[in-house]
DNA sequence: CGTAACTAGTTAACTGCGTTAACTAACTTG
DNA sequence: CAAGTTAGTTAACGCAGTTAACTAGTTACG
């Protein structure tokens, strides 16, 4: 039944993400006993320098307690650093150390590499499409989520903002993804006007 | 860039299954305390009563004490009971309450309910489609771990038996799903003839 | 047959990551 | 400048997983 099939490979696909792309790459790239969590931080870091814990917190959707406590795991591998930041004296800023920054780079290359032949099995055209159908099921589950009543924004995090552009419509749909609205913080020359989703 | 959209909506998709199909709908279907995986086990033992304490640690990929864990609660909350086998006095059989029957079904029906309007913004040819590829990309990264060099057997548990039918692909090449190897256990007279695919 | 080796399951001690609540320090407001 | 707010850390706890030790039942074999 095609219902039921969409839903396995669904599952499996799911599944196959996060157990193979998030958590057995990142084994590979690195023997530290790192979460794939830990990783979220250090990629979101590596994507935006200067974060402050509290804006890690919610680009992560756990509490600040918890951000804290993963960058003191990651302070004490090395691989960030925290600054108290010049203009608020209470805020604490984030940056990669070099260590951190390979580590982020290792484990890009060993994706991509691993990866390359598996997309040399697909089409251009396919991977095109399955990209397409895969945005498309996520941002209709979240339209009708948003429309079954309950508050949609903070209800869920996808912890997308590691892998976010601007202008992701899941994130719209969302809600104003968290990713745009600090990006949009950090970067006022070109934030992203109402509409343009 | 064509390779970074598919790693995002991958994460993206991966994610909104695991938390609006798995978790959120759950938590809409019953206000029992449950993980996603302590109803993995509820689903499993409902495709399959009789299972033993053992065989649903290696379906779910977890030790046998965890599972043993997650059997007390359920059994706490009056979903499953267990008995011992006759057969086999050491065994312990596992076999679903009226309450776990239910509350399997209201979740099916919440699931079909909720996804109903998503399914019906894509051609049924773009459904088919979608699962193909998921289907093709789970399958192709497998084949091509498994020619790493590791061990694929045992190194990863999708945890898929809870979706699973007979002739999954992806499960063929993780070196012959557990749902297989324990359905031909429990039902010699259709054992999966191997080379069937 | 009867002991040795194995197997199924549970329990105990521990780890790791999350939570909320309490706290300190710094900033803002009037 | 005192009162209230905000950023971050720490403490106490919960929950689900692990390994190791244990009990009880089964199997193999001298």
């Amino acid at each position: 039944m095609d219902y039921n099939r969409l839903l396995r490979n669904s599952h499996i696909f799911a599944s196959t993400v996060r157990e193979v792309l998030e958590r057995h790459f990142l084994e590979e790239a690195s023997s530290l006993p790192l979460t794939i969590s830990q990783f979220y931080l250090l990629k979101l870091i590596s994507n935006n320098e200067l974060y402050q814990v509290g804006e890690i917190a919610e680009l992560m959707g756990v509490s600040n307690a918890a951000a804290s406590k993963n960058i003191d795991k990651l302070e004490g591998l090395g691989l960030v650093t925290r600054t108290t930041s010049e203009g608020d004296r209470r805020a604490t800023l984030l940056t990669l150390n070099p260590k951190g920054k390979r580590l982020v780079q290792t484990y890009e290359d060993l994706k991509a590499e691993r990866l390359s032949p598996v997309l040399d099995q697909f089409d251009p055209a396919e991977i095109e499409e399955l990209s397409r159908l895969l945005e498309k099921f996520s941002a209709e589950v979240f339209r009708f989520e948003g429309s079954t009543g309950d508050e949609l924004e903070n209800s869920y995090c996808l912890r997308c903002a590691v892998y976010l552009e601007r202008d992701c419509p899941v994130g719209d749909i969302l809600g104003g993804c968290p990713y745009n609205t600090l990006y949009a913080a950090h970067h006022p020359e070109h934030a992203v006007t109402e509409g343009s989703g």
